[in-house]
DNA sequence: AAGTTCGTTAAATTTAAATTTAACGTTGAT
DNA sequence: ATCAACGTTAAATTTAAATTTAACGAACTT
């Protein structure tokens, strides 16, 4: 082999090496966004190599096609992954959301909605179940009193879920850049 | 049974009915603080509760105290949970922290910042490596593009985790308060 | 010091999740 | 129309996580 192929050779390794730190990275931090390890992989190569089949997937991670096909479709439901379509192609090529401040505004205001609506329908329930003991004055005291500082207890937290949806509309309404702006990182 | 006793029976069933939609409603929303059901159910019961020795906690929830132990663990580790002491009791009791406020705060901050720590150093560890070939003229040119394009790819993402610190500072120093006050909810 | 109580760790079991193999349905090509 | 290529669903298997049973060790009691 001639000098230079050789070169060329550890070069690309060298590269690869640097996309697998970066992917590592990507998959390892990836648990908060409740997907498991081997879908965060899937998220990181894509990220890495662009534009993907299943088939090009199975190969890179050396695993099965239905698998590709669950790991894609979870990523797909999280807004992370999204289907391209390739002229003359007749495969499904897809492609992953590159811009991480969309996949952090998807996805948290997607979770933190339904945080907000479900616990705010059972505080409305509970509430609404304590009111007519504490107005039941065929009740004893004592109970109609304690479902009373129940009562009190759960509408606390109504201010904070008061606040968390109006965070919601700060991030996807884009207004928190205002306060919190994108900084241009230049090479230094 | 006196018509008294009978009404104040159905009441505190009642109540019970009301503290289990809460607790539900915590338990299906905890997979987003990365926890198991049966560790949401038991954080939500806290909440409800107060403070709860392991015994307590078993025996209201129906499972075995070394399950209850490291799930406390578990919440522990989040600043979900904090342990308290009661003068005269040998028991260990253990607290839910009640403002959701400073679960959220602790919480995401934590994760955010172990999202940026990892990502950073992966991407400062590829970046040498990439640059040693971008700046090696032994390599081939078409090789040596490519390291460079990989490596400006990666470089994009570093104003994300960039913004994502400051986020971080903005709500662990709760200046995001100023802009996004808590509002009191009052009784309609 | 022997006996208890309490909490944790370790091993064993159960249960649930992830992955693969196999089979199906659809679409486009010949 | 028949065949091959794709992607998905279903059943079977493997793997990992959660839970329990069992056993240990520290701290207090008598």
């Amino acid at each position: 082999m001639s000098p230079q192929l050789k070169k060329d050779e550890v070069a690309l390794a060298s590269i690869e090496n640097a996309k697998q730190t970066i992917i590592g990275a990507i998959a390892e931090t990836m648990d908060l966004y409740g997907v498991t390890p081997s879908a965060g992989r899937l998220y990181g190569t894509m990220y890495i190599e662009g534009e993907m089949t299943l088939d090009q997937m199975k190969d890179r991670l050396g695993m099965t096609k239905p698998s590709m096909s669950t790991a894609v479709k979870k990523l797909r439901s999280n807004g992370m992954v999204q289907k391209t379509w390739e002229k003359g192609s007749r495969r499904e090529h897809f492609v992953a959301e590159s811009n991480f401040f969309k996949s952090f505004i998807t996805f948290y205001c997607k979770k933190w909605e339904r945080e907000v609506e479900m616990n705010v329908t059972a505080i409305d329930d509970a509430e609404k179940e304590l009111e007519a003991i504490i107005n039941n004055d065929q009740v004893s005291r004592g109970i109609r009193e304690y479902a009373g500082n129940l009562n009190n207890q759960i509408r606390e937290s109504k201010s904070y879920y008061n606040w968390l949806t109006r965070l919601i509309d700060l991030i996807e309404s884009g207004e928190i850049f205002t306060y919190l702006p994108i900084e241009d990182i230049e090479k230094e």
